[in-house]
DNA sequence: CAGTTACGTAACCACCTGGTTACCTCCAAC
DNA sequence: GTTGGAGGTAACCAGGTGGTTACGTAACTG
């Protein structure tokens, strides 16, 4: 989790995978969403490979990247620890609108 | 909340923000509790106070320090924009082992 | 007032990061 | 087999990070 939590500090590759959240999307179009030259994007998706947060697959002289939301769950769960710490100041101003609509798997 | 994220990115302030999660504590309980001297541990408490994480007020000499569970919160609102592409992976989950896991496959 | 405790800041150093340009391989098209 | 497009790697550099030792400052203690 420590590398997710160290890949996704960066605003660049937050913007790639937020549009990996769309579907996926070839190295080519991830680069044009960033002001940032060819071998930077490169290394920056380096970086997501190896935190597990992207998959790639071959197709022909492309690669397609695609994202795996596992460690997004890792540190979701680490976040669990202080959840009730900011929920219950959330429950003095909406009492049960914010999040939960979906029951918790965990709780219940 | 890029400030947060970098700041949750090390192992020493998350076990300082851990710590914290159950109550407020001092400099030096912090210190306490991580392998390096204390101005490294003066650092990383200055990098959670600029991130918003933490809050501390004076007593006598010493630095009582409490958690601010806000940027975590909004670290989680991040997150909810993906929270949807792994809970659709654990209802399969909750599925497949409901219907009695006849078939054995990576779990990975 | 001098000494101790608690904790921050300053200066320094090694390593990591994130950008660049130059170069390489792989695949498709001709 | 040569060309061109896609994309990764190598080498390099500036700036950030995280540790250290040395020092400064505020408050309690004698």
């Amino acid at each position: 989790m420590e590398a997710a939590l160290r890949a996704v500090a960066d605003e660049s590759r937050r913007t790639m995978l937020e549009t990996l959240a769309d579907g996926p999307a070839s190295a080519g179009e991830l680069a044009a969403l960033l002001p940032i030259a060819r071998p930077g994007v490169s290394r920056h998706l380096r970086v997501l490979r190896e935190a597990g947060l992207v998959d790639v697959r071959l197709e022909a002289q492309r690669r397609i990247y695609s994202l795996r939301p596992d460690p997004l769950a890792e540190i979701d769960a680490w976040l669990g620890r202080y959840r009730a710490l900011w929920e219950q100041r959330l429950d003095a101003l909406h009492t049960e609108v914010s999040r939960g609509k979906r029951e918790r798997r965990s709780t219940g």
